[in-house]
DNA sequence: TTTACCTATGAACAAGTGCGCAGGTGTTTA
DNA sequence: TAAACACCTGCGCACTTGTTCATAGGTAAA
């Protein structure tokens, strides 16, 4: 495809072509990327938490054990929604379910999450909106 | 805050019509529940690490700042991907810029994401695949 | 039994998002 | 000067993802 190795600038990880300029400080970065499958489910359990209605169902589960009906109404998703939204949840092993007669109560499942969310919630909480939109931080 | 104390079957929060069974434990959560900005913009800072891509963008900022080109080598995207990527996380105050020439070297600039990122690399290193797929714990 | 209720699921739709390609801006070098 | 380089961005495509409507399963009450 390409042949990059007489030149003498470039210098690639394992035969991508593309320009380096800290060779070193590219190949420790890259000898301690964590492995792909870990990657993947690291941004797997953030894709859960990326979502209002998500989170709020999360949130809601910190306290305690709740019912579908309860945390639709709690996080402002339809029933339907709220169903789908747990068997995500617990799909990935964040929640767990106990079933009594026609009622499911639903628990957070997961102290990984948990911390996450608490961390994520302690920092909002004193941290004045840092709303997006603004690229150029203004300097006149 | 709101009238949920005399009718005894339904009740809703705050005008939400919906079947609610523990309303005690609905009106806790709500009022503890954080306010919507500030759960969006959980959400939205969850969303920026639910991405492969980004998620190895930042992990190798974590080591230090890095060009634009390095940082796409690192993360295996492209140098336009890379750079929009940056932007995106720039302009929710993730990384900040710090240009040389024609050179764009990003850092990390949040500490509370650094330790998000810690906190997510930390658990995905000691537990083995949680993979998902499975729904139903097998109970017959 | 029938009825009412809570939860779960299927399918279709709509919306959001990431990426590659090509071109542009500004900087350094020949 | 022109050329090479590093970064940035507009456009369009394709993929993924969330939401809703309607319906089905399964349990408790009449």
């Amino acid at each position: 495809m390409n042949d990059l190795d007489s030149p003498p600038p470039p210098t690639a990880v394992d035969g991508c072509a593309a320009r380096v300029v800290d060779a070193d400080r590219v190949a420790t970065v890259v000898s301690r990327m964590p492995a792909e499958p870990d990657l993947i489910d690291t941004a797997d359990v953030f894709g859960l938490l990326a979502e209002p209605g998500r989170l709020r169902l999360l949130l809601a589960l910190t306290e305690g054990e709740l019912c579908v009906c309860d945390l639709a109404v709690v996080s402002g998703l339809s029933e339907s929604a709220a169903s789908r939204a747990l068997r995500l949840l617990r799909a990935h092993r964040v929640v767990s379910v106990r079933r009594t007669g026609r009622m499911a109560y639903y628990r957070l499942d997961d102290a990984h999450v948990r911390m996450l969310l608490d961390l994520a919630v302690a920092h909002t909480e004193h941290t004045e909106a840092v709303h997006p939109e603004r690229d150029t931080p203004a300097s006149p």
